[in-house]
DNA sequence: GGGGTTGTCTACCGGTTGGTAGACAAGCAT
DNA sequence: ATGCTTGTCTACCAACCGGTAGACAACCCC
């Protein structure tokens, strides 16, 4: 009944599905729950997704579908080493304030072991690549301080995702803010941070 | 039977239970799983810890006032503003190596909500004091860059804690080691990437 | 308008979960 | 010796979990 076309409701199921995943961790999430939440039963759900892991495996898609899209799309016209650094973070931020959800589930990924993940990582394997490639000439052009351009990468990713998922330790060390301008100083910290760590000596 | 001692009972349960917590994640450890892993019987464990939420909160107590030790000692006898800072790091990697759960925990931890948090924030919480105001008067002589002081120590937690959780990423992006050799290699990055981003401009 | 496809449902299943009730044995104190 | 405390156990329990079976209604195509 009601027919609302079954690609809305993929959707719908995989947004749910990385909100409650992010939140409440995988093993912590039940479809019963996910389901309701977009107002059907989880028998519905399972017609969808046969499984709780080929659910997760299509959040994992989704994900990296959004993610790879914004960073290239931010990255479109930015020539500079910097501007090119900075405007992935600030892209990384803008989805994480439209969509707060998003960070926690990539964490949760992360921690679900590398064979889940690499669903994800391979869908920006290409951006990996190019970012390794970008960081290393940087450091050829003297832009950028010598290291290893992989762990550097890594270093990165840790910061700008640490600062967007470690809401608790953010309450102990600072205090309690929620609120949009504390994303926004907190984004500036990691802009200032990021920059001074990658100067040249 | 056997009559072991509570407290060496109880010792064994809060290392187990951290292990499974940050491995598994707190909902995805089971009671069971828990109390098989040290030899008795998961009814046993709820003798010691009435429920799930009370194994936690030990666990979270016996983690604070680990990592509270290890890094009292580490700073004993440090004195310049970078010796100080090094030492914590190195600390830390340090527990690391010897408790690969220990960070994975930490970050479950903060996971679960704020409130629960607190009870580990709250024993270390006499170190971020000093941490700021060491910070604050690092950037006062001029041997920090100038910025928030709390905001910097988040900061420098997430690139610590991400480096020593972020498993998967890893993988994905340096490709697949375990040896102590790159966490050594990872211990040194870090570093490095610190004092970079501490150094003033 | 009949047949297949798509979507949603009720009913159910076996296994697991956190937690309770209570028996019982070993050691300690008197 | 006896009674109390401490520790461990077996036996349950209700709730929830992911997943299966199958009825059934709405829509589309012909």
């Amino acid at each position: 009944m009601t027919r609302t076309g079954g690609e809305i409701r993929r959707r719908d199921l995989i947004e749910e599905a990385i909100r409650a995943f992010g939140h409440e961790g995988y093993s912590g999430a039940s479809l019963d729950q996910i389901a309701n939440a977009v107002g059907i039963r989880k028998q519905t759900l399972l017609y969808y997704f046969p499984t709780k892991d080929a659910l997760l495996e299509a959040c994992l898609q989704a994900a990296g579908e959004r993610v790879a899209l914004d960073i290239s799309n931010a990255l479109a016209g930015k020539e500079t080493y910097w501007d090119r650094a900075e405007a992935v973070i600030h892209a990384v931020f803008r989805l994480a304030e439209e969509w707060p959800e998003f960070p926690m589930f990539l964490r949760e990924a992360g921690r679900l072991g590398a064979e889940g993940f690499e669903r994800f990582a391979s869908i920006i394997d290409p951006m990996r690549k190019r970012a390794v490639d970008f960081l290393r000439s940087g450091m050829d052009a003297g832009q950028i301080r010598e290291q290893d351009p992989a762990l550097l990468l890594f270093m990165l990713y840790t910061a700008v995702v640490g600062s967007l998922t470690e809401a608790s330790v953010l309450n102990a060390v600072v205090g309690k803010d929620r609120s949009r301008a504390s994303l926004r100083r907190r984004e500036r910290e990691v802009v200032g941070f990021v920059r001074s760590a990658m100067a040249p000596a």
